[in-house]
DNA sequence: TAAAAATACTCCATAGGTATTTTAT
DNA sequence: ATAAAATACCTATGGAGTATTTTTA
């Protein structure tokens, strides 16, 4: 289950539309077509009724809109989240001898600099 | 983003272990490293520390394990609420005049019973 | 040297695209 | 007749597997 899907699916949703959702999202219309029939598959349940101008969300699709909404909101958090903690921060404490001192720590501490120091 | 990977990630965490993991969730050991490389390439942040016998969460990897948490439960409980939705419940009121209630209502009527009536 | 992780490869399914056809008004 | 959705087809990437190699305690 991939989560692009149902940032798609909340397209169409807001859309009411799988052309206009393939625009916003700047994919091809059949695409988008695929993805919510994969999606549809794989839950077992029809989440769009098709009209001619436009498309409405069947019982299924109503009651999963909010659960994806959320979804997607967390995930992006997550996403934030781990990028923030990908650069260390905070104090770092170093004991030593000092033979180590003179010999290791020097080229340690270059690397840390390198990697971290912006 | 596949929800599975996240899955994996978790099981990896837990377990301490790709190979473990791998085990648990019945993949091949080198389905769970590929997907870990994946994982940590779409986030751009390493997710493990690569040790001998185990592996073990980078601060980026502690940061993303509780949403990969709320993440899975919440879509469990999307998927169960769309299934249970996927059954029209309550009560269908209807009016009709004469003529379509007996000439278009019986097929309707049949229809219905054919699909929902268990 | 032994166990775990990474890599190389193969195969098949999926995702994205273009072009066309079907559908419903 | 027209606009939207579905389908057919193609290519590239990703996912899962087997077998092998690399790493490190």
């Amino acid at each position: 289950m991939d989560i692009r899907s149902l940032e798609v699916f909340k397209a169409v949703a807001i859309e009411q539309s799988i052309t206009k959702a393939a625009e916003k999202l700047n994919y091809v219309q059949s695409n988008v077509t695929a993805r919510i029939q994969r999606l549809e598959q794989e839950l077992g349940v029809p989440l769009l009724y098709r009209y001619h101008k436009k498309v409405s969300l069947t019982p299924a699709g109503r009651e999963l809109l909010p659960y994806v909404n959320k979804l997607l909101y967390d995930f992006e958090e997550a996403i934030e989240a781990v990028k923030l903690s990908s650069t260390p921060r905070g104090t770092l404490h170093i004991g030593a001898i000092e033979s180590t001192a003179s010999t290791r720590l020097p080229i340690i501490f270059t690397n840390i600099i390198r990697n971290f120091h912006k």
